[in-house]
DNA sequence: CCCAGCAATCGTCACAAGCC
DNA sequence: GGCTTGTGACGATTGCTGGG
């Protein structure tokens, strides 16, 4: 198996594309980066028009395999990164309504004891 | 020490959606 | 319409852990 040890954090506020859908209420963590640059190690094909022989056009599909499969690889390594980082973010929002919700909930409480009548 | 079970991570494929 | 990109699904691999 091959091994890549690459894995960088950033602190955004997330949410995937199409899984938004399902709730409706978080903002899309879709930030496309420009795709300028290719990754290491990527040569361009010469111009299809150059390609003549079997053997040149078989080579052309090798190498546009390769290269799609190492753009896939890489997107999958984003898309992953995004979705923990999204997750992250749902976490720490739902720790933070806990303890909002605990707060509210003792709130209640004492405002149900000032107002409650005595028995007494 | 060995092994099974488990979670995390990875690469690949298939497919949908967007772009030109 | 073909191409590109993002992502879910799947299988493989790896590292850890508890039990025998």
């Amino acid at each position: 198996m091959a091994v890549t040890g690459d894995e960088t954090d950033e602190e955004t506020e997330l949410a995937p594309s199409h899984m938004a859908a399902a709730t409706g209420d978080m903002p899309t963590y879709q930030i496309r980066a420009p795709t300028t640059a290719l990754p290491q190690g990527v040569v361009m094909a010469a111009s299809p028009g150059s390609l003549h022989n079997p053997q040149q056009l078989a080579e052309e599909a090798t190498r546009k395999r390769e290269l799609r499969l190492m753009k896939n690889r890489e997107a999958a390594k984003e898309c992953r990164r995004r979705k923990k980082e999204y997750v992250k973010c749902l976490e720490s929002r739902v720790a933070v309504l806990e303890v909002q919700n605990k707060k509210l909930i003792e709130e209640l409480e004492t405002l149900k004891d000032i107002c409650s009548p005595k028995t007494d």
